[in-house]
RNA sequence: AGGGCUAUAGCUCAGUUGGUUAGAGCGCUACACUGAUAAUGUAGAGGUCACCAGUUCAACUCUGGUUAGCCCUACCA
């Protein structure tokens, strides 16, 4: 808002303490201080100046009437009041017809602002004034806040309208200016009354008027000819020769949040709980909670803590809880009520006393409570105190309060107490979290929860703060009703760290729905599919041995605990985005894209059988307990498919007495870990299976060689034999997933293997330090004979200018190099090389796989079942003469088919095999 | 003004006690696979790790400073 501000002169008192500011005791010296709340002069007491900050004193002329003055103001702020330029003009007065005069003017001292302290000053606008004021007031001070970025460097002084004036003049012991009466023998009555007026000892001119103009009833302030009293304020002191500058300042000023009027600070007696007296404890006790993050416990609310001011509890309203505090009306008694009981023994005695015929009221609110009379011990009335208390304290009680402890409860309260887990807005830090641990710490020595987690902020996808006025809120009951509460959950929790501020975008939801939500009910889907078909139920009294199960399944079991260990971990930790990541990960990389993509054969291939009696015990108990760790942040997903997957089997579990007796997945008990589910040594196995094909797959794609069509060999070079032993535990699935018939080591001995080495830097830096790069560049340089002879020996010397390093095969990263004429892909320290040469038989092999494919394709596009038998008929051609004859039995035990007929024509559409050959192929259902 | 958080690919985010090819998903492009098919895989393009300085053999990582965004508290004489 733009207020008026002036710069006022004070006029400085020749006395013993001023005099070296006084060339001769005629001189006017005034000192300058800016203030943009010009009806806070009348209430100034005091000039606050900055003790190290140098001041200087000015001959110049007064701005508005060239009379000769002296004005003090900071060093630094002298050219923003004077024009260096005007600095040698001759000392005389200017003409003040001119618009744009030249003051000249000289700097004839520098002082620090510690040697104006105590110099005293005629009082600005003295309508208010006291003999103890005279003695006390009216003098220089100084404060540690005082700045020269602004102003002259003089601080106005106010006690009464700002909370550092208040804090220096206390400690420079000057006196309260205001009015004194019968009610307030000890602390007067500020110059402004509680209607932001005036109080009428300000005479004529400004008793009873509004100090802002906001306060005026329109009709009054939009009269052109209305003055607001900063300006007949600034106007006064103009004409009394006390202003030396007057204009319009544009600057933020707190306005209230409901009529958008400016407020102003004004004194009021209140009550505070002197919490500066516990903060040690209340520190200590903060280092006992956990936060998440961190940072905000140790240092937005530990700093906090530290600095930690008494607590005013007092606000003037009238809704609310009254303060339960009598007193006397000289205030010298008092009492504090603690409860009904206390109150109505209170109101009998106070009836006994004092002849009165009052009843507790029902309602403990205002207006009845203010009616409640108490007895002191001396027998006096005394009266409620009008004020209520704080609202921030009734939730910091709330512990207390929702369970009426410690009146009633007490057990109930005692066992929940204090609270395992919190959680609200960052922007509560000095609200919520404070009142809970203040009133914890004060009244129990406690803390009143011992986990807390203050989340940051929802902005827009931009990062800007939701507000209505830019338009940017995302109306969350929309987002609800179009994405559905599972998926905006999982995308809240998953995308940011809750403490994190969370840019909130839609199509997040739909990416979470899509990649998470969508692959696991694809996966259910899959498993429902042919669970169907078979009949399939789970049997909880007969699961099917562990160690029974093949390589796959016992890895996928692994990784399911080992993800129940790590979300179990990360939760305890209040970590939810880091377990929510984590499930994902595994419904993603390995349920889905690993382990159903490997196994789906087995499920729909031939007849119940032990391996597929495993295939979906496995599944299904991955379904259940991945729906399990989700079902807290996905509460109706999963309890849908909760349902779906145990419905059929919950009256036998409920007569058996068996886990999933429960109708809801939220009824069930979370899994416990289960580490002999867990083999290292086989996710291991499996990782590195997963590396390998993937590096195979990259080579055929390199080569356009498809996956259907069979290759001979895969080479693999080995560094040391227990990867060997790994790989081959493996082998079968690498071989099947590649489409590749064998698998061979490739080792020193078969002389093909050329390795190179690299710098291990980790362990290598604490030991060679400034030499690394040196030692870095040999033992890249070594050739095989020098790598063998290392892991023969053990170590290998290595001298840089005059240090010799002995270099063990821990300090080598060794990596084969290709395999010169064989098409090979790397990934750290894996190597493959795949054998692309093909032959008839496996080109055979490969039509015979691609006739397959086309069959199946027919199958579908026909929307034959299933598990339909047909009669294939197929287009005599050339090209798959061999196929049809090698691997006609695999083509009909593939699709089905109890007969697969070579004929010269087919009433059917050309199929197109391969880029060469397309044929008609003829596909019906057997017996139509 | 003080305190706190954040800054890495077009977007959303990972990145362990500093260690040498900085990753993922989405999006884009190409290809493949397919009895999960409105699904899936592989590959490609895409980075001054906000900026500056320091410590170190080595900094996205540690220290100091700067800038920008946000939050809290205070003040705005």
């Amino acid at each position: 808002m733009t207020d008026f501000s002036v710069i006022a002169m004070f006029k400085v008192k020749h006395e013993d303490s001023s005099a070296f500011l006084f060339d001769d005791e005629n001189e006017d010296v005034r000192i300058l201080a800016w203030t943009t709340t010009p009806w806070t002069l009348p209430s100034n007491v005091a000039l606050t100046v900055g003790p190290d900050i140098e001041y200087v004193k000015v001959k110049t002329f007064s701005p508005y009437n060239a009379r000769p003055v002296s004005v003090v103001l900071a060093k630094d702020r002298l050219s923003a009041y004077f024009n260096a330029e005007h600095a040698e003009l001759p000392m005389q007065p200017f003409d003040t017809s001119e618009k744009k005069p030249a003051i000249p003017y000289r700097v004839v001292k520098t002082v620090k602002g510690k040697d104006l302290s105590g110099v005293r000053y005629e009082q600005l606008l003295p309508y208010v004034t006291t003999p103890e004021l005279e003695a006390n007031a009216f003098r220089v001070i100084t404060g540690d806040f005082v700045t020269t970025e602004d102003g002259t460097g003089v601080v106005h002084t106010a006690p009464y309208f700002g909370a550092d004036d208040m804090r220096v003049a206390r400690e420079a012991g000057i006196p309260m200016i205001g009015i004194y009466n019968d009610q307030n023998p000890e602390l007067p009555l500020p110059l402004v009354d509680r209607q932001g007026k005036f109080v009428e000892e300000l005479g004529e001119e400004f008793g009873g008027r509004y100090v802002k103009a906001e306060y005026y009833p329109k009709e009054v302030s939009s009269d052109k000819e209305f003055k607001p009293t900063d300006l007949l304020i600034a106007l006064r002191l103009k004409e009394d020769n006390k202003a030396f500058k007057i204009e319009k300042y544009a600057h933020n000023y707190p306005h209230c949040w409901r009529t958008d009027k400016p407020v102003i600070y004004y004194p009021l007696d209140s009550w505070f709980i002197r919490a500066s007296a516990s903060k040690e404890r209340m520190a200590e006790l903060n280092k006992t909670i956990n936060w998440q993050p961190e940072s905000t416990g140790s240092g937005r609310f530990g700093q906090w803590l530290e600095n930690l001011q008494d607590w005013n509890l007092s606000r003037s309203r009238y809704w609310g809880v009254p303060l339960p505090i009598w007193r006397t009306e000289d205030g010298e008694e008092a009492c504090c009520i603690g409860s009904v009981e206390e109150l109505k023994q209170g109101v009998q005695q106070a009836n006994a006393q004092l002849g009165l015929n009052q009843e507790t009221p029902a309602d403990l609110h205002r207006p009845y409570i203010d009616e409640v009379v108490l007895v002191s011990a001396s027998g006096k009335p005394m009266r409620r105190e009008a004020d209520l208390i704080d609202v921030w304290f009734d939730s910091g009680a709330m512990p207390y309060a929702q369970w009426h402890y410690p009146f009633e409860n007490q057990e109930v309260f005692e066992r929940n107490y204090p609270a395992d887990f919190i959680a609200e807005g960052v922007d509560q830090t000095r609200g919520w979290f404070y009142t809970l641990h203040a009133i914890a710490v004060m009244c129990f020595d406690s803390v009143a929860y011992k986990n807390v987690v203050s989340n940051g902020l929802v902005l827009d996808k931009e990062g800007n703060k939701m507000s209505k006025s830019k338009g940017n809120v995302v109306d969350p009951f929309l987002t609800l009703a179009d994405h559905g509460a599972d998926a905006t959950r999982w995308y809240l929790i998953s995308n940011a760290s809750p403490w994190d501020n969370l840019k909130f975008n839609i199509e997040g939801i739909t990416e979470t729905r899509n990649k998470l939500f969508g692959t696991l009910y694809n996966t259910y889907n899959f498993f429902a599919l042919y669970a169907n078909l078979d009949g399939w139920t789970m049997d909880e009294k007969h699961v099917f041995p562990y160690e029974k199960r093949s390589e796959l399944d016992r890895w996928i079991i692994s990784k399911l605990y080992s993800l129940v260990d790590e979300y179990r971990r990360e939760m305890d930790q209040y970590e939810p985005t880091r377990a929510a990541r984590a499930i994902e990960s595994f419904v993603d990389d390995h349920l889905s894209n690993w382990y159903v993509r490997l196994s789906r054969r087995r499920f729909w291939k031939g007849n119940m059988n032990d391996d597929k009696q495993a295939a979906y015990q496995t599944l299904w108990e991955c379904l259940l307990v991945t729906l399990q760790l989700m079902s807290s942040l996905a509460p109706f997903f999963t309890d849908w498919m909760y349902r779906n997957l145990t419905t059929p089997i919950r009256g036998k579990a409920k007569a058996g007495n068996t886990p999933l007796r429960f109708d809801s997945i939220h009824l069930t008990d979370l899994i416990e870990p289960d580490n002999s589910k867990i083999d290292a040594d086989l996710e291991k196995r499996m990782d590195y299976a997963q590396r390998i094909c993937s590096l195979a797959l990259s080579i055929r794609k390199k080569e356009r060689l498809r996956v259907r069509q069979p290759l001979q060999k895969l080479l693999l070079p080995v560094l040391d034999a227990s990867f060997i032993a790994e790989v081959d535990g493996v082998k079968e699935l690498i071989l099947s997933e590649i489409n590749v018939k064998e698998l061979e080591y490739v080792t020193d001995a078969s002389g093909m293997l050329k390795k190179s080495g690299k710098a291990n830097f980790k362990t290598l830096g604490a030991k060679c330090g400034k030499d690394m790069k040196a030692v870095a560049a040999a033992i890249e340089s070594w050739n095989d004979a020098q790598i063998n002879q290392l892991e023969r020996d053990g170590q290998l010397p290595v001298t840089v200018d005059k240090n010799t390093y002995a270099i063990t095969p821990d300090d080598v990263v060794l990596k084969t190099e290709d395999l010169p004429g064989w098409k090979t892909a790397t990934d750290g320290s894996i190597t493959v090389a795949l054998d692309v040469t093909l032959n008839a038989q496996l080109e055979a092999e490969g039509l015979a796989r691609d006739l397959v494919n086309r069959i199946q394709n027919i199958r579908k596009d026909k929307n034959f079942n299933v598990t339909d038998r047909i009669h294939v008929r197929l287009e005599k051609h050339p090209a798959i003469a061999d196929a049809v004859a090698h691997f006609g039995e695999y083509i009909k035990s593939e699709v089905l088919a109890d007969a697969l007929l070579l004929v010269d024509s087919v009433p059917a559409e050309k199929v197109e095999l391969n880029d060469d050959v397309a044929l008609g192929i003829d596909v019906v259902i057997n017996g139509l």
